[in-house]
DNA sequence: TAGTAAACGTGAAAAAAATCTCAATAGGGG
DNA sequence: CCCCTATTGAGATTTTTTTCACGTTTACTA
């Protein structure tokens, strides 16, 4: 599978997006690259020919067909492969992720979620049990999880952020919630 | 000002980031380009390109002003203007936004937030009033409120962005937390 | 069943973005 | 004060991305 570029990545989860949201669900199940194009304000040629590099055809006069669309995004994007991941910080941002069920649909699983105040070690959270940063390292190694979620507060972000690398993590998703770029 | 392109703008809020958040308070308060480079993973030269862009001039054999840069990003940002923005629902996702403060830093200010729970309605969050959904429209067409926040579940949210629309608002930061691009 | 038009795939052209190269400039050391 | 080197600015070049143009396929209609 060869290696897709970064503006096709981040078209193809538009495409996803709007697939699978949009009540497509019902027949025909399918759409023409202009429709996608009007939407999402892109080119049809462009959607033709990101489709056609992950391996996809249409049929002349239809379209594509919606499912088979969204399956191959899902195994290009690898949404179908299972990524585990832990959460520091079970603050309102926390508390709202692990809330969050729609991670489950990208192939990402929290499995677990650390916060350093006493008051709230032990208890549940969405399903999920918090524990006490001292039991984050073990974890982490134990499954050999790579991504880690942050929603700690500036101050303390970076010292979290050096004891999740050491600890095995390769990936953290910091949810200081900057990244505004207002249009 | 000529209008910038959407991958200068990512960039310059990238360099912004680094450079504020950054200990540069100190002096000698300045960098080069192959520091910035470096850091983010990002080619010298484009670094250059991107300040020159905005009219940045930096200075052979020492490099770029921090807080020069910093300035000239924040005009070319239009982080310097002030936003208004209302933000529709107040779980954990908008609460915690609301307790963010860093929005101010970008020149964007949430006067509102709005919510269908009557049991929160009249609270205050983070120093920001609770309102019921029926002063919405009246608050956004009275202040010409732009920009709004959208943490609603999804099942709502579609109908919570046509009544934003139809109040006024020109732009919907939508906050279900989609957005993966796992790396 | 043939004609027509909607939609596709794809190579070529154009535009945009990134990178390379190098002369010019500015501190620092002798 | 002059040379040496780090660093810049900008033109040239390369690579990537987007758009265009056109031949092909497919469904619908008469």
């Amino acid at each position: 599978m060869a290696k897709l570029r970064r503006v096709v990545l981040e078209r193809l989860m538009r495409y996803y997006r709007f697939l699978s949201e949009s009540s497509f669900k019902k027949p025909p199940q399918t759409i023409t690259s202009a429709q996608i194009a009007e939407a999402l304000d892109i080119d049809p040629t462009q959607v033709r020919k990101d489709f056609s590099t992950i391996g996809l055809l249409g049929i002349g006069r239809v379209g594509f067909d919606v499912c088979e669309v969204c399956r191959a995004i899902r195994f290009h994007l690898g949404f179908d492969q299972r990524y585990e991941a832990v959460l520091v910080g079970t603050g309102h941002l926390g508390t709202a992720l692990l809330a969050y069920s729609g991670f489950e649909s990208y192939g990402l699983h929290i499995v677990a979620a650390f916060d350093s105040d006493s008051d709230k070690v032990g208890g549940e959270i969405a399903g999920c049990k918090v524990k006490p940063m001292r039991a984050m390292k073990p974890c982490i190694k134990r499954r050999g999880i790579r991504l880690a979620i942050l929603t700690a507060p500036h101050e303390v972000a970076q010292k979290l952020a050096d004891r999740l690398v050491s600890a095995g993590i390769k990936a953290i998703w910091n949810f200081a919630p900057t990244r505004l770029t207002v249009p």
